[in-house]
RNA sequence: GCCUACGUAGCUCAGUCGGUAGAGCACUUCCUUGGUAAGGAAGAGGUCACCGGUUCAAGUCCGGUCGUAGGCUCCA
């Protein structure tokens, strides 16, 4: 009998006869390890555990606790889900179903809808699909084959599938019990592998995401290796839940909507203007020392503008509809940039005026469709930390690199250590199509990018394919203090708008020149921003940001007017006191300062109106004990002016 | 925009079979004058999102509109 070597990831080898299959390798080496592994990797391919091992090669056991692996568990877990429906809803049709960040969803189609009572049936027969511990066998099939059966089935969307996949590509299908599903896998070697998940909810998707298509059915789920990597996730789930901005938003009267107003109108309440104001400040001090220079401009505008910006051949779609005034069509202004590049046409611009950097805390009205909408994050109007930098090309990555500091600055502040930088690049298959035909200078600002970020020490992936039409993009991911993804903004470099309105200036030979010029926007929009800081905090903001900072609070009637008096010291120097006058006793007060997650309490009763001092209490700190008045109000001061950020760990 | 669910006091939510609306918190007043996360009592607060229909009778059933949410698609 012939014999392979396999080699393990310690570097060690093993030799077994031809035809072992990776799970008999893994009871080899240990029943544990048998026991948590859910796939095998060979040569860098992930494999079902459960096929012969017939070449010699790097062999990786895979448990549910690695990336891969859960990703197998979950893919899995989607099988033996329509496998529960289809023995519940044997009229349903399955149709795809993928993993995805720590969860699953299949689509179905179905009369009907999931009710929640459905899904902890369907939990419940799943649970006893994986007790049963069905083995998962993989089949290859001949195009023939698999679409007889799918036929025979009456899976008209499996036969659909089938009939997209290319010749030549290996077909296969996954049996366990009586259900078989098309399939690429690879998958666990038996349903009893899979022990904790949780059905989450369902709701309906377009078949293949396109909304000229049937409405199926979706349910969503998600398992995991551990019991506790399942409770793990649900808490944060939980936890989301909590921090969820729309809550956050409500309690701690920041903003609010109102039907007559309008959906995606929001209203910011005085806490949630205070942020507003703040943040605007943090820009105009920023911008200001980065030799920036502010302008402001009309929230309405000639359709004419917008025609010369392509604005309405683009995205048209997005924009408010015009209203007629005096037989001309007006819009409200979805975006600064054509304005500001009025400004910069305002006048005849020399090299020695570049790089002109225009700064707006510009505000837009965009139509999102009515589904789209959600609290803070999408909305209709919208105040964006706009800036357009015109420069030379020789000017541009320098100009570039500054923007990128801009954004590790801010992160900085916020505290936000987990960000992605997306370069969107362009096709050169798709130049004069796409994208408009400048292969050169595609080539070389997608180069200068590329430096700057690298120089930069960025973290940045590249996307082919994605740019806009007129230059690359660079899309800012970021990550919440509980790992929720958010776009915070996008910046975009633009080689065809400065020619669309002819924006030049003279070089140093006298010659017009055509400048480039840089959309950024590092703190998105107020909207978008503070719903991610809402979150991100869980509404514990850094003192320089909390609507409310301090909040005095007198032990009795008789500390009321030592309490004024406070109120007074703390408004001269600029700090937001609440005093809290209410005939409760200090307990209920303290709670309704934390409740309302005011950073600073100072407690004033009669022995610091005496010794004209204050009893200073922290969110998460608790009682400091006693200060002078002075003390603390420097103290205050000083991490006010610093920006600091809470001393706790936001997590 | 599409599918589904939801909409009751400022907030969080009860409201059974269709019989004219309830709690807690917040608010107001009074008592209490207190020492680091809820002192006590009383009061006020509602066009049950809106419009229409069925019915002797609608918060409840039906239809429509508006709004919100979860998705799909798109985006700051």
């Amino acid at each position: 009998m012939s014999t392979i070597t396999l080699t393990l990831p310690d570097q060690s080898t093993l030799t077994v006869p031809r035809g072992t299959t990776a799970l008999e390798v893994a009871e080899s080496l240990g029943p544990r390890l048998a026991q948590a592994a859910v796939v095998a990797e060979l040569n860098g391919q992930l494999r079902d555990l459960n096929l012969p091992l017939t070449e010699d090669g790097q062999l990786r056991l895979l448990t549910g606790e690695t990336p891969e692996g859960h990703e197998v568990l979950l893919h899995s877990t989607a099988h033996l889900m329509a496998q529960a429906v289809k023995e519940l809803f044997p009229e349903a049709k399955v149709t795809i179903g993928p993993a995805i960040e720590n969860r699953f969803y299949y689509d179905f189609d179905i009369d009907g809808t999931f009710s929640e009572e459905d899904l902890r049936q369907i939990e419940t027969r799943m649970k006893e699909l994986a007790k049963r511990n069905y083995p998962v066998h993989r089949k290859e099939l001949s195009r023939a084959e698999a679409l007889e059966l799918f036929r025979s089935m009456n899976e008209s969307y499996k036969v659909e599938i089938l009939e997209d996949i290319p010749d030549g590509e290996t077909i296969s299908a996954y049996e366990q019990g009586d259900f078989i599903d098309l399939c690429r896998g690879p998958h666990v070697p038996a349903t009893g592998k899979i022990k904790y998940f949780k059905l989450l909810d369902s709701s309906g998707a377009y078949w293949r995401g396109d909304e000229r298509n049937k409405m199926l059915q979706r349910i969503y789920g998600t398992v995991f290796a551990t019991k506790d990597g399942l409770k793990g996730y649900l808490r944060q789930l939980e936890e989301a839940k909590k921090r969820d901005h729309r809550k956050l938003g409500k309690e701690l009267e920041l903003f609010t909507f109102d039907e007559e107003v309008g959906p995606g109108l929001p209203l910011w309440l005085p806490n949630g203007a205070v942020m507003v104001e703040e943040l605007e400040a943090l820009a105009k001090e920023t911008e200001r020392k980065a030799g920036y220079v502010r302008v402001r401009t009309p929230h309405l505008t000639k359709g004419q503008l917008y025609e010369r910006s392509g604005h309405l051949e683009h995205y048209r779609d997005s924009m408010y509809p015009a209203m007629d005034v005096d037989g001309i069509e007006y819009y409200v202004k979805p975006m600064n940039c054509p304005h500001h590049h009025k400004i910069y046409a305002s006048s005849p611009r020399s090299y020695r005026d570049l790089p002109l950097r225009l700064a707006e805390y510009g505000t837009c009205y965009r139509y999102e469709k009515s589904g789209q909408l959600f609290g803070l994050m999408r909305v209709r109007s919208m105040q964006m930390n706009d800036a357009h930098i015109y420069c030379t090309h020789e000017q541009f990555k320098e100009e570039f690199l500054a923007v990128c500091r801009m954004y590790l600055y801010y992160f900085d502040i916020f505290g936000i250590e987990k960000y992605e930088m997306r370069l969107s690049l362009h096709d050169p298959a798709d130049l004069g199509g796409k994208y408009i035909n400048e292969p050169e200078l595609w080539l070389q600002t997608e180069q200068a990018v590329r430096e700057a970020l690298q120089e930069g020490d960025l973290n940045y992936v590249e996307i082919p394919g994605e740019a806009a039409f007129y230059g690359p993009k660079i899309d800012v991911q970021v990550w919440s203090a509980i790992g929720r993804e958010f776009t915070l903004a996008t910046n975009q470099v633009d080689f065809a708008i400065p020619a669309r309105f002819d924006l030049t200036y003279t070089d140093e030979q006298g010659r017009e020149q055509t400048p480039l010029c840089i959309h950024r926007a590092p703190l998105g929009t107020h909207e978008r921003f503070i719903g991610f800081l809402i979150e991100h905090f869980g509404g514990d903001f850094p003192l320089w940001l909390a609507p409310v900072q301090v909040a005095i609070l007198p032990i009795s009637e008789k500390s009321h007017a030592y309490a004024k008096t406070l109120e007074q010291r703390l408004f001269a120097e600029n700090i937001r006191v609440q005093l809290d006058l209410r005939p409760d006793k200090i307990g209920a007060k303290i709670r309704q300062a934390e409740l309302k997650r005011i950073p600073v309490m100072l407690v004033v009763g009669e022995r610091e109106a005496e010794q004209q001092t204050v009893s200073l209490r922290r969110r998460f700190e608790g009682d400091l004990g006693t200060q002078s008045v002075e003390d603390v109000t420097a103290l205050l001061t000083d991490e006010i002016k610093h920006r600091r950020r809470p001393h706790r760990k936001i997590r």
